[in-house]
DNA sequence: TTTCTTACA
DNA sequence: TGTAAGAA
């Protein structure tokens, strides 16, 4: 694919076209929880003149990787950890050095997780490798 | 009608 | 996180 199909194709999967109420239809996310999620630095959706979200089609695939992450037992400060480390990785410089502390902190956050609620299944090294490689 | 913000038996 | 209230 060439340098510009990649571009406009960025452009297209970054456009903000639809309103919360498909969000939710695609997602199965609660609007409660979608906009708890962009509180917490998630997602960033574009605003309309009148204030309406309008999510575009990488907001969606976020949205899907937060609610994955979430049902595998990660709380929010677990997914902002690999969403940086993801950002980091696409800017290149460090790729693997700061990522393996970062690893261990996400780790330790989900032991307090799965400790507190009753034997969730952990999150497995190799789930999260893919994430900064 | 849909979405937004704020607040909490 | 759900849900209610009042405004846009």
């Amino acid at each position: 694919m060439s340098y510009q199909n990649k571009r406009t194709s960025e452009i297209r999967r970054s456009m903000p076209l639809l309103p919360i109420g498909t969000v939710i239809q695609l997602t199965d996310l609660s609007a409660r929880q979608i906009r708890y999620y962009e509180e917490q630095g998630l997602i960033c959706p574009h605003r309309t003149e009148g204030n309406q979200r309008m999510f575009s089609l990488n907001d969606v695939d976020l949205l899907l990787e937060i609610k994955d992450f979430l049902e595998q037992g990660l709380n929010i400060a677990g997914i902002k950890k690999i969403f940086e480390m993801k950002k980091g990785a696409k800017d290149g410089k460090f790729g693997k050095e700061l990522s393996d502390e970062e690893i261990r902190s996400i780790l330790r956050e989900e032991m307090k997780n799965a400790q507190s609620r009753s034997h969730k299944p952990l999150l497995r090294y190799a789930d999260v490798t893919r994430y900064y490689q």
